[in-house]
DNA sequence: CCAACAATGTGATAACTGTCACACAATCGT
DNA sequence: ACGATTGTGTGACAGTTATCACATTGTTGG
């Protein structure tokens, strides 16, 4: 895969994501080509959006007939990097990591969570699945070393979250996805996203404030 | 509250609420005052974009002195709308679902959800909370209509979150969280946002992925 | 009362992102 | 064989967002 260039606006890769996610939904037997027109209306996502996100990474259509579906879904999957299963870990087994770790779509489109903590003692040792059982928090840097895993998931309360993220890293841990309301700091060397399902009801209540003051 | 003007940029909203949830956990009383470098630093953003951002808005610090933690702190509730509650609604009481309806955080931050649904007879009739019980999908345009929800937070599967959507809006719902992974279609007078994890989760693997490459 | 200082508010500028029009390549029908 | 048609790929342009420098304004200590 050839990426010309390295500065591709962060939009690109959230609107390949669903790209990626509706090509994989689409009967590709019914449907073994598709238009950026299609896939725009669908996506929610002008033609020529399309078009400029996927010219970032190559050429991937035929000129006068559309992308193959199947090949379009697994071209994105490469781009993305979930053409494999990245070793993921659950921080924090509460309302939301237990969500997490038993929402399947993650295990078919890229991510196998092989372990879980939490610093609770009533559920430590709990199963979770075959191969997952709680363990302690202590055991974090060990068993991401051991396990080689590269993201971990941090779902515990925000005073906590600092000192689980200070943990996966010593672990060795690659990427962190934090859902707890509050910047944790990472060394350079490491990704990290923020999930804030906060301030996506704070961004709908200014929206709904500025419809109604208008 | 003045709006100098009404091209806000998204990213500032964002921020918005990251700056007024540090500010809520901040102790007021041991720092009655807190300059843009200092919040800049707790929130990761240049003490220059949090000034810019609140500029938009109005002028609400002290030159030479910095911000009245209470009072910034209830500005930007103020502009964003959370200075009351939105009565809010969850459909789909799966594991998400009964996540985000035991999340206390939200009751003490601008909404209350006050009504859920699911369509699973197994759990129409279970008690949520003293005033919550769980009603039929059937339900909603009327449960709706009468108790003047605004908000309505969809994680059901994503083969029923189109129908879902369609039912709030017949009961004249004013906003929309969609958790389910498909771009459901409203019309322009109601605001819809999107909460996609697998997309946060891509994204890290695409920043990964990236990295091993370079 | 004034000078030294501290931190805000903002216009200018740079960087980034999305839109649009159209050249170009492949296919199809005659 | 070739013109008509379809839909991609991309350069030029427009719009949006972030950064920066600094003028401005309030505070404090002598
Ligand atoms: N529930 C939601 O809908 C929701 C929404 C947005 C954000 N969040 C955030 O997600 C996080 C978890 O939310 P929740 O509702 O699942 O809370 P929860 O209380 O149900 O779960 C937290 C879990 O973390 C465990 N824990 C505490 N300290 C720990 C530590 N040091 N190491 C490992 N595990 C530890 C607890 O034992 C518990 O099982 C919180 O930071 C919350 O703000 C939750
Ligand atoms: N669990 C996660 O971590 C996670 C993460 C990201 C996105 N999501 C999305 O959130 C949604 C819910 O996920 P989940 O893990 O909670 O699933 P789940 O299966 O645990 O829960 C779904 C619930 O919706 C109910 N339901 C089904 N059809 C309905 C209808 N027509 N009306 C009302 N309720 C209905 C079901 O009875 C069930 O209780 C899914 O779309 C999923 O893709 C989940």
């Amino acid at each position: 895969m050839k990426t010309k260039d390295n500065k591709i606006p962060e939009a690109t890769i959230k609107r390949l994501s669903t790209y990626v996610n509706y090509l994989g939904r689409l009967g590709t037997d019914s449907n073994p080509v598709i238009s950026s027109e299609i896939l725009g209306e669908s996506c929610q996502v002008s033609p020529a959006q399309i078009r400029k996100d996927l010219s970032y990474f190559g050429e991937f259509g035929v000129r006068g007939v559309g992308y193959d579906t199947k090949k379009l879904e697994a071209e994105i999957k490469d781009i993305l990097g979930i053409n494999h299963s990245w070793p993921t870990t659950v921080i924090g087994v509460g309302k939301l990591g237990q969500a997490l770790l038993n929402f399947d779509f993650f295990r078919n489109h890229g991510f196998r969570i092989i372990a879980a903590f939490d610093s609770d003692p009533g559920k430590i040792g709990a199963r979770i699945t075959d191969e997952i059982s709680i363990l302690p928090t202590g055991d974090i840097e060990k068993t991401v070393n051991e396990k080689q895993i590269s993201i971990g998931i941090i779902t515990t309360p925000a005073d906590w979250a600092q000192d689980v993220a200070d943990r996966l890293i010593a672990g060795g841990i690659k990427g962190i996805l934090n859902f707890a309301p509050i910047k944790v700091k990472v060394p350079d060397s490491i990704i990290l996203r923020n999930v804030s399902i906060t301030s996506e009801l704070d961004n709908l209540a200014y929206l709904l404030t500025q419809k109604k003051r208008q």
